[in-house]
Parts: C-alpha cells; sequence; structure tokens
DNA sequence: ATAGTTCTTGAACTACAGGTCAAAAATCAG
DNA sequence: CTGATTTTTGACCTGTAGTTCAAGAACTAT
C-alpha cells in the first residue's frame, strides 16, 4: 500500500497519543504548533503534512480519548461485583487519575467542548455521541444489576444512565478544585440511590 | 474622591457587566481585546487604562459572574415551597437560561477552571470559592428542609449540598450538548434522594 | 488663564500563532 | 542508475493578539 516513497519516521498513532496528552494537560487554544512539535518529537512541517491542521490533529486526539475512555468504562464496569461496587470503582478511578497527575486536567471531552464547543459543531456532535455512548454503558450495565438482583428492579434504567452520566461529568469539573476526601463523600452520596 | 481630571465616559460596571457576556459567549481564549473595545463600546486603550490588562478585566468579569450567580440563587432557594421544589427551581431555570440563548454557554465559572484553571492559581481559587459558597447555600436550603419537615432529618445536609453542587455541575456540562426534555429527566432522577 | 490631573484614542510595536513551501532525503520500480 | 513518489525539515510568511504610548481632550483648583 505505502511501498513507495520515503517512509514515515513516525507511528501517526502515537503522535495523536502525545498530542492528546497535550491537548488535555493545555487546552486547545493554548497549545501552540510548537508546542505539539515538541510534546511528539516530529517537526511542525511533518505534523501539517501528516495532519493538515491543528483542528484535524485534535479531532484524532479527541477521538482517541474517547476510544479509551469508552474501553476504560467498559472494563472496569464489568469487572465482578454489584452495579453500585462497579460504577463506584469507574468514579473513584477516574478521580484518582485526575488527582494523582501533576496537573488536574478534567476531562478533555468536557473541556472541549467548553472551550470550543460554541463555534465547533464537530467537536460538540464528537462529544455527544461519546456522552450518549457512556449513557448506553451506565444504562446497561444498571439493567444487568437488575436481572442480578443488586438493583432496584423498580427504577428506569435509562434515566439512571443519563443521572450516571451527568454526575461524573460534575464530579470531574468538581475534581478541578475540590480534595479527595470530598470527592470522596460526593460519590458515595451520587450512588446512594442505587 | 474622582472631582480631579477628565471624567470617566463610561460606567466601569458596565463594562465589566459587557465583558462578561463576551469571555462567557466566546470563552476567554477566543475574546481578543479588539472583541471586548466592540462588546462594550470603550477604545482598546481606554480598557487598558481602566483594567490593566484583559487578564485582569476578565477577573471582574468572573468576580461579577459568581456575584449575581449566588444572587439568583439565594433569591430562588427563598421563595416558598419544599427544599425539592425551590432547588429544581434553580436547576429548571439555569438550564433554561442556557437553552434559550442562541449559543449554549454552560457555567461562565466552571468553562474559566477548564479552560486556564490549570494555569492560573488565581482563577482556580475564585471558582472554588464559588463554589465553596453554592454548597453552603444549598446545604442551608436542605437544613430549612429538614426543620420544614419536607427533607428526611436523616439525610447528611452537608452531604446532600456537595451533591447538588456536582449535580448542577454536570447539569450544565450535560446542557451544552443534549436536549432539553432530557436535562428535565435529569434533574427528576438526581432530586428523587431529596 | 494656567497648571495639574485624569481620561480617550488610534497608531505603533513586539511576539508569536498557524500555516506554507522549497529543497533535500529516503524509499521503490524499471 | 534514473526517475517517480513520498516524507522531512527549518526557514519563511501573514495575520493578529496583547500591550504601550504619545498626543490631545475634559475636567478642577487657584
Amino acid at each position: 500500500m505505502n511501498s513507495v516513497g520515503r517512509p514515515k519516521n513516525f507511528e501517526p498513532d502515537v503522535v495523536v497519543a502525545r498530542a492528546m496528552e497535550t491537548f488535555w494537560t493545555k487546552g486547545y487554544a493554548d497549545t501552540s504548533p510548537a508546542d505539539l512539535a515538541e510534546a511528539t518529537g516530529v517537526a511542525k512541517g511533518s505534523l501539517y503534512h501528516c495532519f493538515g491542521s491543528k483542528r484535524e490533529l485534535f479531532g484524532k486526539a479527541l477521538d482517541l480519548y474517547n476510544k479509551v475512555g469508552a474501553e476504560v468504562t467498559e472494563q472496569v464496569l464489568s469487572e465482578p461485583g454489584t452495579a453500585k461496587e462497579r460504577i463506584r470503582a469507574l468514579f473513584v478511578l477516574l478521580v484518582d487519575l485526575d488527582l494523582d497527575g501533576p496537573v488536574r486536567r478534567g476531562c478533555l471531552a468536557q473541556n472541549a467542548v467548553a472551550e470550543i464547543g460554541g463555534h465547533d459543531e464537530d467537536a460538540k456532535r464528537a462529544v455527544l455521541r461519546m456522552e450518549q455512548r457512556m449513557v448506553e454503558l451506565f444504562t446497561a450495565r444498571v439493567e444487568q444489576g437488575q436481572r442480578d438482583g443488586d438493583v432496584d428492579r423498580a427504577l428506569n434504567a435509562r434515566a439512571q444512565g443519563l443521572f450516571l452520566e451527568t454526575a461524573l461529568a460534575g464530579l470531574r469539573t468538581m475534581a478541578l478544585t475540590f480534595d479527595r476526601k470530598t470527592l470522596y463523600q460526593i460519590i458515595d452520596t451520587a450512588l446512594a440511590g442505587l
């Protein structure tokens, strides 16, 4: 397929992953092409040759973020335990992830829609899809809990799924400013209804 | 006090209010001094003379946002009704506010901490103070509900206050992408425990 | 009126963001 | 080896962000 011409010097996937980290840490506007070149080890010109524009590279980074996020969520929710236990494990994991890093970064998708969603329909759509995906994963896990007998069958699973995604979004916002103990307490309160 | 020299051509408070709207709509990075001059009707030079820098003007705008937000919250929570009714009214009001505007802007404070909180401790502190204020208002309203007999006395009011602020943060994030009907359903689910 | 003060304004400045490009380098087909 | 193709790279370009400033305007006090 790619047998003609000079071979690539780098793995595009690795570059996207590094770019994702940079966008996540610094935000979209505050990440310059020079920053991306330094973070990826690839010269500016090559980045433009390969990805077209800063915005397009960001798009790939956001897609990767969403993919990994969904995978992690699926993984954690499918481990043994009640619905409440698994969902708590996911919430704790994500809060810890943020608080253990050198700088609190929140959720890249939330940051993206807040920063550029107002004038970038594509970004908005990508984030909405991701959120809907998460709602579905939560909903499915609640339904499984109902089948397993650890969740009240009277609950509306879809309503719970929507609520859980909202709670997670709020939690990740609160994780930008509050301390760990408080955040754990919030998780307990949020999951009290399950 | 200010009786010497040429008098100001504008009300700084009005300028801050207009700047707040602009920052809210466009975000911090994407608002240029030229944008601010156009939005306020005051020349760039005068803005710098009066406010020092873009960042300082943003600080005033954020302070105003927080002040108004606290006032509205206090107002809505103090009207007649149960704790659940009043808190729902506040949530509905804020969701509607966002959805009725020409562009969804979310919460300026949340947007600010997401966009610049990573490298601006002052912004982070301002937002944390605001969030703590909101937690206190929610907590107090829940306590009043307990005295009034419309909230279960077994609940931990402070934990509920923290949770409600988190739910509101999540709701305002979800309001950037989801439709009104869904958001109302989320409000119902979030308040089911009260 | 004069002096002293504070405000107003667009022009001017510096730095850098975002992107383009031309020349060189690395591959493969014939 | 030659040519076709693709990538690499820093130099270069254009526009604008964020800020400063000099000149003047509007006021007060004396």
